[in-house]
DNA sequence: TCCATATATCCAGAATAATGGAAATTAGTT
DNA sequence: AACTAATTTCCATTATTCTGGATATATGGA
């Protein structure tokens, strides 16, 4: 994680509609939504949505994988939890040591995929 | 920690000057950096180091307290602290409480003023 | 008071980002 | 092939942010 890809993350969740598109997919892992249902529930047109989803992809905050006509985006959370630890790296006066069993315990906590589904 | 204070944050941290004032900051709690040497050491004019501090300030990522004529920046890990709660909130498919105690956990790790000091 | 130092504010030009209409692309259906 | 649906790309307008010179404000010293 260098200062290029963390910039660009906090970019991409640094604006309200990305924000809260992001956090609803967050909510809404693993099952996803379609990019056209995204821009209904947010209230913005499908090509707004569909740049700011762009700039999210970039960051590598979400995937978007097609199915039949649509493309389901997901929230990555691995970008997430990588900038998390990159604002923290540095915390407690420098002495990483300090921060460290926090920053073990906060990476197992969010892997993709092996998350349990509680509902959509 | 509402939208408006989170998108603050990271719009303050999504600059490439402000990130890396921010983690200079960070590593040299809780001595602090005068306005002006943070200019010189990151290497911009002083008004636009100060511009950035404002921004940074506003976001309540950093407090000034002046000492003589300089003004000391310290960086403020609390707001650091409620932004990554606030995004990691909704982690683990929605369901809090598999989060909590890592969010428990995280709460004490950098407490204002009692971090041990290590350098400067 | 006069001067030097440190920081902030004012302001304007340049760069970047957000928005959405119109058109293009991709996929499924008949 | 022709049609519909879903999403993206193109493009131009508007809005916001970044930057730094010039100036103003605040502090301490002679």
């Amino acid at each position: 994680m260098d200062n290029t890809k963390t910039i660009a993350a906090l970019a991409a969740l640094a604006q309200a509609t990305r924000l809260e598109t992001f956090r609803l997919l967050v909510s809404n892992e693993p099952d996803g939504i379609a990019a056209g249902e995204l821009a209904r529930l947010i209230g913005v047109p499908s090509n707004t949505m569909s740049a700011h989803l762009s700039t999210l992809s970039q960051a590598g905050l979400v995937k978007g994988e097609r199915h039949s006509r649509s493309i389901i985006y997901r929230a990555d959370l691995d970008v997430l939890r990588d900038v998390t630890l990159y604002l923290l790296k540095d915390c407690c006066g420098g002495n990483a040591s300090l921060c460290a069993p926090l920053i073990d315990e906060l990476s197992p906590c969010c892997p993709p995929n092996t998350r349990p589904q509680v509902d959509a």
